[in-house]
DNA sequence: AGGCAGTACTG
DNA sequence: CAGTAC
DNA sequence: GCCT
């Protein structure tokens, strides 16, 4: 019989896997790691025991999850590990997977400073940047190493997830400054908060404007700013007095709707919604839709309702693109009515 | 067999 | 440009 | 790695 082992441990071990193979050869893995992270977002989303799933031979069943990945739940299933993650455990330290959670610090840094200088921890890694080491690593110089500093800060200020409501505090007071300035056209919440995620990563916000720059300039000077991590023409990103990231992303008016959708998310949801476009002879980003057929013909969206539209479906609410059967329904038009407090009587 | 997204920011 | 993040 |  199978082992006490829930959808969540699974889960964890495909994360693990997937964070080892990209710091063992993240381009070399690329779609495996891809592949290992969509089965574990599948396990955590799923309503089900896996274990029931196994004894009926059903793992197949679950999204992402082919013959292989279904080996491996068996041998989970079975012996409560994977021989390939032990394999990668005695290649790769497992502390690294930690230090790849630092902001900054990919896979070629992470092994960079393992190699280098022995770094197997965030808190070595924090040692070595103040004592001036990594400075003296090809390609990193005294501002990346005080970046780094500051990222590891950051991560001990926010360690979990923020809820919902508290998010949302934080982000409409940023939203009412940036809706009060001028040549700010529409100003939105996208994101995991827009979805009414129970609880959210990072904040984000998208504003229709034809002068971006003092946009830009406005939000990375916002009080509740504690520090600018980028900013840029289109796309700036700060910490909260919260701890919360905030991005905001400005784009032309006529092209608001792409965006929103975009940035609303789901990217399961996103990429179902790109497939479609594409059985259309159309690529879809953030900035519109593009003809594939080279003529570089575009269709700019100003709404949402416009981008569904385009795709043949009806609106869908932000609660639902979560690709958890939403484009399949509202192509049969059985998309669910949501509850709105409106709706609810004492 | 071939696709799997593509763009923006930093140093 | 490489690396990183979204 | 999975999917079409």
């Amino acid at each position: 019989m199978f082992r006490m082992i829930s959808n969540r441990q699974i889960a964890d071990a495909f994360d693990l896997l997937a964070d080892l193979l990209r710091l063992k050869d993240a381009e070399g893995y690329r779609f495996e790691i891809i592949a290992y992270q969509r089965v574990a977002e599948a396990l955590r989303e799923l309503p089900r025991d896996v274990r029931a799933l196994a004894a009926e031979g059903r793992l197949q069943e679950i999204d992402g999850v082919g013959k292989a990945i279904a080996a491996k739940i068996l041998e989970l299933l079975e012996h409560g590990t994977l021989r390939l993650l032990e394999e990668l455990k005695a290649e790769v330290p497992q502390g690294l997977v930690d230090v790849l959670r630092v902001n900054g610090v990919g896979p070629k840094r992470a092994m960079l400073f393992y190699q280098q200088l022995g770094i197997t921890s965030v808190a070595e890694l924090e040692a070595a940047a103040r004592e001036g080491k990594l400075r003296t690593l090809p390609g990193m110089g005294a501002k990346s190493e005080q970046k780094i500093l500051e990222s590891i800060a950051a991560l001990a200020r926010r360690t979990t997830r923020a809820r919902a409501d508290i998010a949302l505090q934080a982000a409409e007071r940023i939203l009412r400054a940036l809706q009060a300035l001028p040549n700010v056209l529409r100003a939105e919440i996208a994101g995991s908060l827009r979805r009414g995620r129970a609880t959210i990563g990072d904040i984000d916000l998208l504003v229709a404007t034809h002068t971006p720059a003092p946009i830009m300039d406005a939000f990375v000077n916002h009080p509740d700013v504690v520090r600018v991590l980028a900013q840029g023409e289109t796309k700036s990103s700060v910490e909260l007095l919260s701890g919360l990231q905030c991005d905001l992303r400005a784009v032309p008016p006529e092209r608001f709707g792409t965006a929103l959708s975009y940035f609303t998310g789901s990217q399961a949801h996103n990429i179902r919604l790109r497939e479609l476009a594409l059985q259309r002879g159309l690529s879809l980003n953030e900035w519109a839709f593009t003809a594939t057929d080279g003529s570089g013909r575009e269709i700019l969206c100003a709404s949402e309702e416009e981008v569904y539209a385009q795709l043949d479906l009806p609106y869908i609410p932000p609660e639902l693109r979560e690709d958890r059967g939403e484009i399949e329904a509202a192509q049969a038009n059985a998309l669910p009515n949501l509850i709105e407090i409106s709706h609810i009587r004492a």
